[in-house]
RNA sequence: GGGCGGUUAGCUCAGUUGGCCAGAGCGCCUGGUUUACACCCAGGAGGUCGGGGGUUCGAGCCCCUCACCGCCCA
């Protein structure tokens, strides 16, 4: 057999299995109408991202389930693929373009598409070749890309139906405008921000000279295109007010009054100016009261020429010049400190300018009903199911989604336009207007939102709008596994469109991970210095490592700190749950190391065949707790609790196999028991298959080693729980076998005994059907707590024992002779903590028995159980004073 | 303003419908060349479960309230 090095070396073995897989074609899935299909489309990544621990977290999880579905059985395709990501792509090209003194005007449309598309053949499958590293078991041959030819297809289709039936429509409305990307962007790409900020109070002159009505604003650049005043139609203060007309000051333009139910009375005076071009609930007002829209603020961020005199000034500037010619007017009243959220831009970052813009948008409500009863009607489940509510929330409020953008990378409208204004609507350039026949015909220059053409993913990646067998068989997927920030700008948009274009739910699941910080709780991110790479931890720690730490962590919780070690920018990095799962990883290795090298002669064969009623204790035990992990494992996986899957198999493995089993294995292998070997590799094999979705590496690694295994842990049978294999009684007995070893190794502790030396006797002290199931195992109890001889007496008997160390467990007195070897003063001060300590829990169980409510009220087993713990206390109670007074003599 | 999540050992977190003495990993302390593993082994210390109130025989868990942290929506 050839050796093993003493500790498990991830980047050795890494590679290696991930060529071998590929090769292999395991991560192929084909159509087989004879298999239970097991499908998940992954969340298209950005192609401009590199892997942070988000996306670790995200896909991490979904090759679980996809290699734990794999092993159990299913035709299992977990299909990846990559967005084109419009914004963010157009931006990084054209900072390119910057480096090099041009922008994308001066290329041209088309050779700037084609600059971007040089950058995606080389930039943009960084993040796939990542995802390799991470090991992850996706079937790469079905890789796709939103815009490749059959997608861009499948988007096209998807608007033009839409729009043929009237879900699409054009029109000006104010929309979230980027001054600096220079296009609309939707509402949920804004990032609300909270800012110290100004209010400040205008005094707006009655136009028939007397008096005025104040109104406050954080943003008085904008009254250049206030249009009126709206106050609420209750509101007695403005009663008179209402017919008469204001001037706006700086603009001389004269203003109405206006009544509205949307105004906030409480709100300052109650009186709000009205801007319809530059505010969304303006806008809303001013098409109810027929108000002029002036558009003051330009798509640039600088003035109009609606700004009179203010042309041309950015929109900043003017904010202060605005407010110096009120204040100089005497229009200023005066400006209040004011806090309150500002809308960025959610790819650069800019502060947005709400504007009046002619745009495509989507009509959402009719398209939503259904929706929203696949979620209500349980057809699609989320968990944590808290975000169900989150998702109905919206949806039942859901408003107009503007799907334009005005950027060159992306989908670009199929909207023609001829001179008469007509509209001709179809997913190939067309010859002529479809209306009145005109050949002079214009494309719309605008793309598509890239959340439109992702909104179809899981059935446009299958093939749809063709009828392929692969839609036909792995649709609806199985489930989605994404972050909770895009369930609007995602999930329930792809809920809607699977509806309404397959018939049927994209996915039966949605499961939001928890967002991953730093130590303190704060968001990573690269701007903030709290990024961290996952790749410099899978170089650090190894691939299974960093999938084992994140899996532990993810319980259903909405958050996961992923603390590194650093405290500041520079700090090494110290990751203690990558390490803990790294020193997982290499005592498994270990264990491994110890299992092979103890198989003998013989290692090529079949697995030795496991008794169905082993003898020994320890084989019917490990069986049992082996059984009853992997029952916690696959439930964990089904309910996607895999924290509990991994914190299983972790504590199974290390303190229940290696602590334990093998400990006791050691004695017997020497004695050439062969049971022993056959469950030392049996167990292994099946918890490496265990832990194989989480740590496919070092599973892979060990599981080729053992003797008569398949050609790949991946594509071997998953374990499934056998009720026959659990044993009550055996795990009852080993638990009182390990109590009294863990008593005795205290007493050595005690008495300072080398564990290198053993204790010439013990004694143990039980009532005779005790002792007769213990005869058969002392063996065990000789070879970990290193013990000469064992004598078992009756309890009796033992409690007469002078000049010994005392300790019980589960009912068992074990006492160990002193031999001169101990202070004396030492082991009585410690029988009296014992005794003070023992009466303390005896009082209090006293007490609970003692009082007739709780009697009659609890549950009898629970009553039953402190029964018994009283008696235990009491018995332990008299064995210690007992042993003081023998002591003490 | 509305909503969600969190607050348990020095740190990061478990704790399933209320029911043995609240657990783990890291860190800390003591002892260890027991030939699988020092990325280890054995033992140990450390908690008024954020504060207050309530329901209950019994509350980390349920209810009310307050405080703080984080997030979402308007």
């Amino acid at each position: 057999m050839e050796s093993l090095p003493k500790a498990y070396e991830p980047a050795q073995v890494e590679q290696k299995w991930y060529q071998h897989w590929t090769e292999r074609g395991y991560f192929h899935a084909e159509v087989d109408p004879a298999r239970k299909p097991y499908c998940i489309t992954i969340p298209p990544p950005n192609i401009t991202g590199s892997l942070h621990m988000g996306h670790a977290l995200c896909y991490t999880l979904q090759d679980i389930l996809t290699r734990w579905r794999r092993m159990q059985g299913y035709n299992t395709l977990c299909l990846p693929g990559t967005d084109h990501a419009g914004i963010a792509t157009q931006n990084v090209v054209e900072k390119q373009l910057a480096r090099e003194g041009l922008t994308r005007h001066d290329l041209g449309r088309e050779k700037f598409i084609e600059r971007a598309w040089q950058w995606r053949e080389e930039y943009g499958n960084t993040i796939i070749r990542q995802f390799q590293t991470m090991g992850y078991s996706f079937d790469w041959d079905r890789l796709r890309f939103t815009l490749d030819e059959q997608y861009a297809d499948a988007v096209l289709e998807q608007f033009v139906r839409l729009y043929h039936e009237g879900h699409i429509y054009r029109g000006a409305r104010v929309i979230n405008w980027c001054p600096r990307c220079r296009t609309a962007i939707s509402d949920i790409e804004v990032e609300h921000e909270e800012k110290q900020a100004h209010l400040y109070h205008l005094a707006y002159p009655f136009a028939d000279g007397e008096g005025s009505i104040t109104v406050a604003t954080t943003r008085p650049e904008t009254m250049l295109g206030d249009t009126g005043v709206a106050v609420h139609p209750d509101d007695q203060r403005y009663l008179g007010a209402r017919e008469r007309m204001l001037v706006l000051p700086l603009v001389g333009r004269q203003i109405p009054i206006v009544a509205d139910e949307h105004v906030d009375p409480q709100f300052g005076t109650g009186a709000v100016k009205v801007t319809p071009a530059h505010d969304p609930n303006d806008f809303e007002i001013g098409l109810r009261h027929r108000l002029p829209q002036v558009v003051v603020i330009g798509p640039d961020g600088t003035m109009t020429e609606e700004a009179g005199r203010y042309k041309g000034m950015d929109r900043y500037a003017c904010r202060e010049q605005v407010v110096e010619d009120l204040r100089a007017q005497g229009y200023l009243v005066r400006i209040d400190d004011y806090v309150h959220s500002v809308g960025h831009c959610a790819r650069c970052g800019t502060v947005l300018e709400p504007l009046l813009s002619e745009q495509w948008f989507m009509r959402m409500k009719e398209l939503a009903a259904p929706a929203i009863e696949a979620v209500r009607d349980g057809r699609i489940r989320f968990i944590p199911d808290r975000y169900a509510r989150v998702y109905l929330d919206w949806m039942e409020n859901i408003r107009d989604w503007c799907i334009s953008r005005q950027l060159w990378w992306g989908h670009r409208i199929p909207v023609w336009t001829c001179p008469d204004g007509h509209y001709t609507v179809t997913k190939t350039a067309p010859e002529a207007c479809a209306e009145c026949g005109s050949t002079e015909l214009t494309q719309d220059p605008d793309v598509l939102d890239t959340w439109f053409s992702s909104a179809l993913w899981p059935h446009a990646t299958l093939g749809w709008p063709r009828q392929t067998p692969e839609l036909e068989y792995f649709y609806p997927t199985d489930v989605l596994v994404t972050a909770r920030d895009i369930i609007y700008l995602w999930v329930a948009r792809m809920i809607m469109t699977g509806l309404k274009f397959v018939g049927e739910v994209p996915f039966r699941d949605v499961y939001i991970y928890a967002t991953v910080q730093n130590w303190e709780g704060k968001r990573m991110s690269k701007s903030l210095g709290t990024g961290l790479d996952p790749l410099d931890l899978t170089a650090q720690y190894g691939t299974d490592a960093l999938r084992f730490a994140l899996t532990v962590q993810a319980g259903n919780t909405q958050d996961m700190r992923f603390d590194d070690g650093r405290r500041k920018p520079g700090d090494p990095i110290r990751a203690p749950v990558p390490e803990m799962s790294r020193n997982f990883a290499n005592k498994i290795w270990n264990a491994a190391r110890f299992v092979l090298m103890n198989l003998g002669e013989a290692p090529a064969g079949p697995l030795p065949a496991i008794p169905a009623t082993p003898e020994e204790l320890a084989d019917r035990w490990i069986l049992s707790r082996l059984h009853r992990t992997i029952a916690v494992v696959n439930q964990g996986f089904e309910e996607y609790n895999f924290d509990e899957a991994a914190k299983a198999l972790y504590s199974f493995l290390w303190n229940e196999y290696c602590d334990w089993y093998v400990e006791l294995a050691k004695p017997r292998l020497r004695a050439g028991d062969e049971t022993v070997r056959a469950v030392l590799v049996h167990v292994l094999d099946q918890a490496l298959r265990l832990l194989h979705p989480i740590m496919p590496f070092v599973t892979e690694e060990i599981w080729q080693k053992l003797p008569g295994t398949g050609e790949s842990i991946m594509v071997s049978t998953f374990p499934a729980a056998d009720a026959a294999r659990f044993d009550e009684e055996a795990e009852r007995r080993m638990q009182q076998v390990m109590d009294v070893i863990t008593a005795l190794r205290n007493a050595r502790a005690e008495m300072n005994v080398a564990s290198s030396r053993s204790i010439p006797t013990a004694i143990l002290g039980a009532a005779a059907e005790e002792t007769e199931a213990l005869r058969p195992v002392a063996g065990y109890i000789q070879a970990l707590a290193r013990v000469e001889h064992l004598q078992f007496e009756s309890p009796e008997a033992a409690r007469a024992h002078r000049q010994a160390l005392s300790a019980s467990a589960d009912g068992v007195q074990v006492l160990v002779p002193l031999a001169g070897l101990v202070d004396l003063e030492v082991e009585l001060r410690r029988l009296a903590d014992e005794i003070a300590d023992t009466e303390k829990e005896l009082k209090r169980v006293n007490g609970k028995l003692a009082n007739e409510q709780y009697v009659t009220k609890a549950p009898a087993a629970v009553v039953e159980r402190d029964r018994q713990r009283q008696a235990e206390l009491m018995e332990r109670d008299r064995t210690l004073r007992q042993r003081l007074e023998l002591l003490k003599e």
